[in-house]
DNA sequence: AGTTTGATTTAGGTAAACCTAATAAGTAGG
DNA sequence: CCTACTTATTAGGTTTACCTAAATCAAACT
């Protein structure tokens, strides 16, 4: 029988699976329960239920952290697929400010059918990335590696702003109606007071970036 | 505080409005346990749970019944909006089938933001009813009272169809397909069989229902 | 009034998903 | 190699929303 999750489990294995791509390896259960806000006994628990199924989301030992199965896996990038593309679909069609759009869209990536995904996917015409910039895994559970670097990473240079992080509203925000959204040519440099100066296209005037803005910033090096 | 409610709450209260408008006076324990299709003693143990509130949605007296409170009929109807707003969204904007509508947002209907309400009641123009001739309660919790009729309930005439019910997939879908659709205007007449025979417009042809299908439809005098 | 019946409530339990506090396991520095 | 620290697990609750089985209540019938 294809396996069920519920709102909780799918929360688990979408957190596995985004620390597991942060730093490859085995995901502690100390970082689950700081990342899901619960206590680390919760993780623990849950781990030990996934981990005990007749088919199991995942593939755990006892202090040395968590893995996800191939079905788990499957499971989290579906439910990511689900996330991305209610964003995206918000965005576009119900035009939502984009600092809204990851509040209901981690709410409902656990209760639309696959109808509703489909349909959503298709008014779209089957978009690959979300407003900020993220890739959507297909329907058949592939998602690209992803090849940018984090803002903090870099020294001087030109780039391209491929995401900013949904989790901020205020960062967004902001970022957006200065002008910083995916796909924006930028130059950076670095000031001083040690923030990021960054400047738009070929516009004058800089934005100044603190570190903990910058780090919400992802780009790629410009291949022209 | 503005008092919080689960998706089984809201249930309950959507039942008690809709099984207390199907008959005025206080809703049963037995008839909300088969609405819900729960245990009788599950609904005991709600319904004391709603009535012990600080601010009670449900005024509850030991084998008499339950009625909602002002607040509890107000969040019920704020439920029944989120499910034909859904309804019709679906329908116009995501082109579902319409025997699809019902079950997507029996789900949705406790999920979605206050954001999202306004914005799909925005997109289809603030509709007044869903697909299937229901009225959406208003913003401020106000819906017309029911006018129309059982087909089931008439011998012979002409009529306008009001409603279907949203209930029932396979019937929606086979009176959809024969054009038996709310606003449509029909000459019933009684068959020996006691069905009932229902002429479309002016077609030459007339559609047999049984009563088990024609319990489904609700129908308005013709006022020409 | 006494009895039967059907509706309803009480009692006692289960399953998920959390929690806190106490314990144990690993890891490192002296 | 042993203690101190950090990390993780176990033990023992709680809450929500269900369940079944056993009372109890109210209404209806002789
Ligand atoms: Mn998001
Ligand atoms: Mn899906
Ligand atoms: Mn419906
Ligand atoms: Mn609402």
């Amino acid at each position: 029988m294809p396996q069920r999750s519920t709102e909780s489990v799918d929360n688990y294995l979408k957190a596995i699976l985004t620390l597991g791509e942060r730093q490859p390896g085995r995901v502690a259960s100390n970082a689950l329960a700081a990342h899901l806000g619960v206590a680390p006994a919760s993780v623990t628990n849950m781990l030990q239920k996934l981990a005990a199924a007749a088919a199991p989301f995942v593939e755990y030992e006892r202090h040395r952290g968590v893995l996800l199965s191939p079905s788990g896996r499957r499971r989290a990038l579906e439910i990511v697929r689900h996330h991305r593309l209610i964003e995206t679909f918000l965005y576009e069609v119900l035009d939502y400010p984009i600092e809204e759009l990851h509040e209901e869209a981690e709410r409902l990536e656990h209760f639309i059918s696959e109808r509703f995904e489909e349909r959503i996917a298709a008014k779209l015409g089957h978009p690959t990335t979300d407003p900020h910039g993220h890739a959507i895994p297909s329907l058949e559970g592939e998602m690209p590696p992803r090849s940018s670097m984090c803002l903090t990473d870099v020294s001087e240079g030109t780039f391209i702003v491929d995401s900013i992080s949904d989790r901020d509203a205020p960062t967004l925000r902001s970022l957006q109606a200065n002008g910083l959204t995916p796909g924006t040519k930028v130059r950076v440099t670095r000031s001083p007071s040690d923030s990021y100066s960054v400047r738009i296209g070929r516009s004058t005037t800089a934005l100044d970036l603190s570190p903990e803005v910058a780090r919400e910033v992802r780009i790629l090096p410009l291949t022209k």
